[in-house]
DNA sequence: CTGTTAGCGCTTTCAG
DNA sequence: CTGAAAGCGCTAACAG
């Protein structure tokens, strides 16, 4: 039976002919309860559709099970969605429920956010960005266990973790080197952002590791989107250049690559192998033929996330942690 | 100055020599309290860094200002991070935060969180899908004010906020008309899921509006995704009927549409228009040419949802409101 | 094993 | 205008 106003554990202490204190032991399954009033209790519970407040009980036990969580932008890519649902699989799995706020960017909601957040006792708070980038959180974030993710602050004074966009673009650049390529072309994106100077980074030291001279005759430029990808594709191929592969910044900017290159009449992977960066589903997995990329571990980002702020954390050596999770490599046909 | 340890009313009070009901009164705004007083407990407040408990407050005044935010697939598409952003945009100007929990589609964990948000006395739950369908919510969901976003229960006993389908395929429709076509083919998806069935009725009411008859050998079936889309293109192409536009049932099929009509040695939008649905941001904006196309209101119905469980709900004349909101039609260069 | 009791921090009468 | 007091519903000693 649902009733719909206020049962209190003293209704049901009544019901069941016993005092409080035992339904409040059965309702957190203390040990030293005797069947019987374990089954009054129940029963009584049943009966009068009871439903313990949980404000009561934080105000008694100061806990929440609560983790704030903030984001700069959720919409634009599919990645927040990534991000979010492991992080929130991952508190659920602890009993933890995620407070959500979605700032925008706005500093001054932001603000807001963390405050309320901590009004409300919030056991930690997850602060996430949707690209890998040096942020400035509130300070007052501080006042309780609080990680940063796909982000970091600049002083490295708070606990993070982003992808390990250096490994990533070395592995991508092996991968072409392993499968016999030799002449790499690099679609970078224009913008210096965290993602593009390690990824650079992490190419160049591939081909070093393999005795590959680097050209910059291979790289060109463009926006960090299709058009972007397929200008700086007609770019690298205009320049007549010899080529077998070419490395993209990202899935988008390979969709135009696959543009640029069809127009010059060459295929994808026979003529020119193809990888990207991101699996970003929704294209790589769509394009023709399929895209061969570097998956950024967004959910696992989530996951680690939520992890950290609820295990016991190890005593850190040198500063809080800042976690470099790997990007795998998802095969596809491009190459 | 920043106090760890718990800072309580009791605290502000003595410090600024008033009595707690005073500073509960300065907290609340409330009209009779004098300049000084005031003045007192605010400093003391900002001394002592005060901050409320809002356990202690909720437990009190029974209002928690939270709002429950289920989800059933959070991550698959860029479409649950419009719906949520606009249901937390619009919850956090009426002062309200969400408890987000997605349950993937898990029928026992989502009883579970409406449990637990029924125990955390949320004001509200809105409860989410990421496509227009019926579905069977947990019965408890009703024992606080409710709203299904895209999607309905089969007996219409909850409030709902879907997109106007019908309509939308009406429009796209019309627009492929007024455009001067007559021959418009229709590639569409072949599970028979509401917007489907929606779409394709609005299709023929405007066709017949504008007296052009229905004509089987322009529609042709396929996965909703761009390798359906190209099958069914190629299928249609094949066929050697006449047609000069194509309506696909969304974006990703549209995707695939392009690579067939280019297969065939045409060209978007001059001997094939274009029109898609969906507005997938990703695709829709990226395709080359870029693709016109309806799109789905997310963030619309986010809002709408969130308003509608704050705002003074209009007394329903037969049964619960069903929203329908509608398809835009957003043009780029594909017709 | 169990009933009683004392608060958790806050708001709200109720008298001044 | 303001202090004192009474709980909101629950948990955690503390005596049995």
């Amino acid at each position: 039976m649902v009733n719909r106003s206020k049962v209190t554990i003293h209704d049901i202490a009544s019901r069941a002919g016993v005092g409080v204190g035992t339904v409040s032991r059965v309702l957190n399954d203390h040990p030293n309860v005797s069947p019987k009033a374990k089954a009054a209790v129940r029963a009584a519970i049943a009966e009068l559709g009871y439903r313990p407040s949980s404000a009561a009980k934080t105000l008694r036990t100061n806990r929440t099970h609560v983790l704030g969580f903030i984001t700069d932008t959720i919409a634009s890519t599919p990645y927040a969605g990534q991000i979010t649902r492991g992080a929130q699989a991952t508190a659920w799995q602890y009993g933890k429920i995620l407070l959500l706020v979605n700032s925008e960017g706005d500093v001054t909601l932001e603000n807001a956010a963390v405050e309320t957040m901590l009004d409300r006792q919030v056991e930690g708070i997850i602060y996430a960005t949707m690209y890998h980038r040096a942020v400035t959180p509130p300070a007052s974030i501080k006042a309780v266990p609080s990680v940063l993710l796909d982000c970091f602050d600049v002083e490295h004074a708070l606990p993070s973790v982003v992808p390990d966009d250096r490994r990533g673009g070395y592995r991508a650049t092996e991968i072409l080197i392993e499968r016999g390529h030799r002449r790499i072309g690099y679609l970078n994106q224009e913008d210096p952002i965290v993602a593009r100077t390690l990824r650079m980074e992490g190419c160049r030291a591939a081909l070093a590791d393999h005795g590959i001279a680097f050209d910059d005759a291979l790289v060109a430029y463009g926006n960090s989107d299709p058009d972007g990808g397929y200008a700086a594709m007609r770019d690298l191929l205009g320049r007549g250049v010899s080529l077998t592969a070419v490395f993209c910044f990202n899935d988008r900017m390979a969709m135009g690559a696959y543009d640029a290159i069809r127009e010059y009449g060459l295929k994808v992977p026979r003529d020119i192998a193809v990888i990207g960066y991101d699996n970003q589903e929704l294209i790589a997995a769509s394009l023709r033929p399929s895209l061969s990329t570097m998956e950024l571990p967004h959910y696992a980002m989530g996951v680690w996330a939520v992890r950290y702020l609820l295990e016991e954390q190890p005593p850190s050596t040198n500063g809080p942690i800042q976690a470099k999770l790997e990007c795998p490599f998802v095969e596809r046909q491009s190459l």
